[in-house]
DNA sequence: CGGGGATTTGACGTCCTTCAATCGACGTGG
DNA sequence: CCACGTCGATTGAAGGACGTCAAATCCCCG
């Protein structure tokens, strides 16, 4: 309803400056991107791109929180990734996009016309570079991803959510990773649901079951407090020894 | 057991010359490549790299099919990456290995080490830019099968499957795909549940349903006939519009 | 011909889905 | 101000798809 956040008119003051797909670029390569950049904003729940339409932009998510699924004929869908600031839409070299891309918040979009980037990263390295980091990132998050989806139960399903998002947070509000740690769920049940392979349904047992066993505490329906991260990580099935934790 | 075929000298000879992360390379690239390249076999079964271990080389698959897997501390796995011939191995920028990567058929390696690999690509836009398609496309393969391992029933999974062993065979053997196909499984039962997501009893009946229902056919436990390309693919659940076949 | 791993098949259990009813929060209109 | 509709979420009951455990069978290879 009201209107985002203003965009931000240059990119030295641009919040996600540091970690998107533009981080290293000097001051030169900053000033090509401006001349082909241009914000647009979409409210919650709003769709940014269809599945198998032409891509007229690229570009970056400077805040909010997308998502990209997949749909079947018969109306399954699987969420295939969570985009959240910082992260990059849109694939150079393909004309039609892949997946559908929702704003679940409202979301600001720094865009850049599809073939004028294209150009410009082929003569800039420093883009190609960051933006194979960011895939080869986004590869390894889909490769966890599987796992959780192919093996894990509803559960642990729901816990490995949980401390992602929890992790992300953290390293997003710049707080850090401490042992009890708050914070909102972005995400409606049905699209935990998508994302995790369940039906909502699953997906709220599961949550109330962690809140009865005091993994979890909540307070309405999307404000979380996890009193002690690592019962959540050892719930998630992950490895417990302190990769995460201080 | 017996030695697998020699490695080719020269890149010039490399039958993936045109596929691998050196597609792009001109002659000088190449002969960089050269210098610090070197062929490496394993036999079948055997563990290529461990996960955590440090990676001293990258490289390509050469001839033979590999599998990435996932291990949880209870023993679950989960496959993340399945790698036929081409298809490269490592992150450039990362010290240890993410995933236990191991042969399952012969397999001959083209490896780099890694250090002078890591230098070079920073020089070398074509490698560079080469290995951001390649790692896109495994992007997209990775949520192609996020798909198949939330949302599909164990018989689309099994049919999912064959048709992607189907499709990739028909690129590499260079037949190209018709209605009717033929081709080997690489893949125990064991290991396509890993896959999929799946137990191994589970695969073997979902099999033995596909060739009841004339689905497949079956010579032996490996050899497999698709008298109809199109039925398998509507059995997976994808979109059966001439996407494939033409 | 014999051994052993891979595969198939069966019986049974269970985790998750399906179908359905209810609840709570919120916004709208009478 | 309150009734009402909507939407997300919770909860319950019943069924089914897949997992588990166990045994038999098939083949590959010595």
């Amino acid at each position: 309803m009201n209107a985002p956040a203003l965009s931000p008119a240059r990119c030295g003051d641009c919040p996600i400056r540091h970690r998107a797909v533009c981080a290293r670029c000097d001051a030169d390569e900053l000033n090509e991107l401006d001349a082909i950049k241009y914000y647009r904003t979409y409210e919650a729940g709003q769709p940014i791109i269809w599945a198998g339409d032409v891509m007229t932009f690229v570009g970056s998510v400077v805040s909010g929180i997308a998502t990209l699924t997949q749909t079947m004929e018969d109306g399954r869908t699987q969420m295939v990734g969570l985009l959240l600031p910082s992260d990059f839409v849109g694939r150079p070299g393909r004309e039609g996009a892949a997946y559908d891309v929702a704003a679940t918040t409202d979301v600001v979009m720094c865009c850049f016309r599809r073939k004028p980037f294209e150009e410009l990263m082929e003569r800039t390295p420093h883009i190609a570079h960051r933006l194979l980091q960011m895939t080869l990132d986004e590869l390894d998050a889909a490769r966890e991803w599987m796992l959780v989806l192919g093996r894990k139960t509803a559960r642990e399903k729901i816990a490995s959510l949980l401390s992602i998002i929890a992790r992300r947070d953290a390293s997003l509000t710049r707080r850090g990773a401490t042992s009890r740690m708050v914070f909102d769920l972005p995400l409606t049940r049905e699209a935990m649901a998508d994302y995790l392979g369940l039906t909502l349904e699953t997906v709220s047992r599961q949550i109330s079951a962690l809140k009865r066993d005091g993994v979890i505490e909540l307070e309405g329906k999307r404000h979380v407090t996890v009193p002690d991260m690592h019962r959540l990580m050892e719930e998630a099935g992950d490895d417990s020894d302190g990769v995460f934790l201080g």
